[in-house]
DNA sequence: GTAATTGCAAATTCTTTGCACGGTC
DNA sequence: GACCGTGCAAAGAATTTGCAATTAC
């Protein structure tokens, strides 16, 4: 799906649930869409939301994000670095995807298959726990990092 | 292993690695290893501490907490709360322990089977990546809360 | 028109840092 | 006595909030 669907799509969803389509916040979507695989903090959305609006506010951005993290457009998530990234759920994906996060040389992957439909039975069989969503991040080296050791 | 043994395997650890084995250091070791299932955080965990060592500060909580999650003793977790969490690590697993996050009420229990194994294998095969950690989080309902659910 | 939204600044919250003092080998 | 560790207070960083002005519908 383009990035005009997806906005489109986004625009209805903030529709249908009450708010409003301001400029600020097609603003901020559309840094989000662009930037779908860089797992942002707020600052930097920011920087890169001022760059197309340079009149908004950071509270107006930490306020979208608020709002778009409510209608599940995206997951909030934190790599222990202290900051709160946000990202961009895939339409129509059933499954938040998961995390490759490289020790070596910072970068964090995505993996869009879900890895978990045998593990999610296996807890809600034997911890009786209905699993709505995951967090799933791997920590370790990438095949990069890893080809570059080998060759030392 | 009692708590005793613990501690003075974690002693032995913060000597070999050239740290000294302070009042301070030691009480925060007492309230995590007595606090094993918590999930506190910083703040929480000093606020414990304080009740056995009145006179410690937070900022020396907070240096230890350092050190530990460093000698990976703790593991420094986030659920999106804003805060960080310090989790035991228990002694001796080869893996970090996962996590069931109830949405209803908030409880968080630990899983200790290792439910990775296999996908642990598939990212190395299929991605590249030398998994060397993970950190999972299930977000769902608890098995108590869907008791309750069922009832109404 | 009016209720929601915004930008700005101030306030909060969590965490880190600087520094003089105290304890240890 | 060198050095590590501490407490305190101040600094810093990330996020939230109050409010008057503005805007979307």
């Amino acid at each position: 799906m383009d990035t005009i669907t997806q906005l489109k799509k986004i625009k209805k969803q903030l529709h249908e649930s009450g708010f409003k389509l301001t400029p600020q916040r097609e603003s901020t979507l559309l840094v989000l869409l662009e930037n779908e695989k860089d797992h942002l903090a707020a600052e930097e959305i920011y920087v890169r939301v001022k760059e197309k609006a340079p009149e908004i506010g950071l509270a107006t951005v930490y306020r979208t994000l608020e709002i778009l993290t409510e209608l599940k457009v995206v997951n909030k998530v934190s790599f222990n670095d202290g900051l709160s990234r946000y990202d961009l759920r895939k339409d129509g994906a059933k499954h938040f995807h998961h995390h490759l996060l490289c020790l070596e040389c910072g970068q964090i992957e995505e993996i869009e298959d879900d890895l978990l439909l045998e593990v999610e039975k296996v807890v809600d069989k034997q911890y009786g726990f209905l699993v709505k969503d995951h967090r799933l991040t791997f920590h370790g080296i990438c095949r990069n990092c890893r080809a570059e050791k080998n060759q030392l």
